[in-house]
DNA sequence: ATTGAAAGTTCTCTAAAAGTACTCTATTAT
DNA sequence: ATAATAGAGTACTTTTAGAGAACTTTCAAT
């Protein structure tokens, strides 16, 4: 369990390598943080390291790490800065954290796994999950799980003409295809994507 | 059973979760719910537990935690089944779920906000998040935040020769690069990609 | 090898914020 | 009537956060 400090002095300094390649001092840390006492901060990268969340490489000056071990059950990772080739990491200015449980859960949604290349353009490979939020309507240009003679499923972006349903794969060498709308049924829209390595 | 008040300092307790990763304190439950006294929360948070609904670590301040089965549900969502052109989904026999937390997240890991097209044929678009796990080593094939010359980052994917190291775009306009190994830093390994609609 | 600045360590002191344990009151349903 | 529920409020303890002084260790420039 961290405590509010603990956790910004964590995710801290996991920013600062992120960006920098090596470990803050004490004071750097304190810099960014805004406290003025190092005697606080080590303090608390002593409680981390006690926690199991850091350790220290012998007694050297910018001897902290991360250890990877220590299983938190967070749903937050900082958002440390953008990468672009060919420059540093730029940095972002405020503090920044991605919240997954808030961006890819909810109510109404469920998981599926991707079979095929029709929306590699798009991102999406054979194998990947996408989110899935339940519902029976989608906006043109969506990514839409559409279910066609109420037999066959597919996962196409979805437009919307006079009396007709059109699926697009973001694919080239794939075409889209036309329906009469009766013939279509939403079952929702992607919201999400995620991919492991 | 719950109280109507207990229903609801139940429930407010687990949206707070959900939203900030860490459980809120008397004060804002009550700011939350329009209570003014903390000992009226006190209270009905001390019959939660009792009851089984909630449980404490420690005598931390936001050391409210769900148990079980409602904590779960917070990172949690059903792997429903496949999806491929052509096909109704395919069902998938057993109960299965994925968890985003497991997945992705963990100590020493951070996300980065991916700029440009570099790679593209591996399915991660420009403003696509990549979560990154620190460390200082590569296998042949991953893809990995490359500092180069300390002074510029990228991500590429990688690839150990005997003394030098390529970084290889996967996009087919764009060519790889070699470098003696000893300009090249590795900063760590995307273990996940997301992306939101 | 010496040495001084920078970094880390160990303390003590202070205070604000959070949690705990009560008492007292009002409302409502049985 | 009375028991359960809901709420205010007060007094108290513990945890967390921060400042700063005094000290030791590390590192790099000479």
């Amino acid at each position: 369990m961290l405590t509010g400090l603990e956790e910004k002095i964590l995710q801290c300094i996991t920013r600062y390598i992120a960006q920098n390649g090596r470990s803050p001092t004490l004071d750097e840390i304190g810099q960014l943080l805004e406290i003025k006492s190092k005697g606080t901060i080590h303090r608390y990268i002593k409680s981390l390291i006690d926690k199991g969340h850091l350790q220290r490489t012998g007694r050297n000056w910018r001897g902290i790490r991360l250890t990877g071990e220590q299983n938190r059950r967070l749903t937050i990772l900082p958002l440390v800065g953008r990468i672009a080739a060919g420059k540093p990491i730029e940095a972002i200015s405020e503090q920044c954290e991605i919240n997954f449980s808030e961006m890819l859960l909810g109510p109404g949604r469920y998981v599926l796994e991707v079979q095929g290349d029709s929306m590699v353009d798009a991102g999406i490979l054979d194998g990947d999950l996408v989110i899935i939020r339940e519902t029976q309507s989608a906006d043109n240009g969506d990514i839409v799980v559409a279910l066609i003679d109420n037999s066959e499923a597919t996962l196409k972006r979805f437009r919307k003409h006079e009396k007709q349903v059109e699926l697009i794969p973001d694919n080239q060498s794939m075409s889209p295809m036309k329906y009469s709308a009766d013939r279509i049924n939403i079952q929702g829209v992607v919201v999400g994507q995620a991919r492991m390595y």
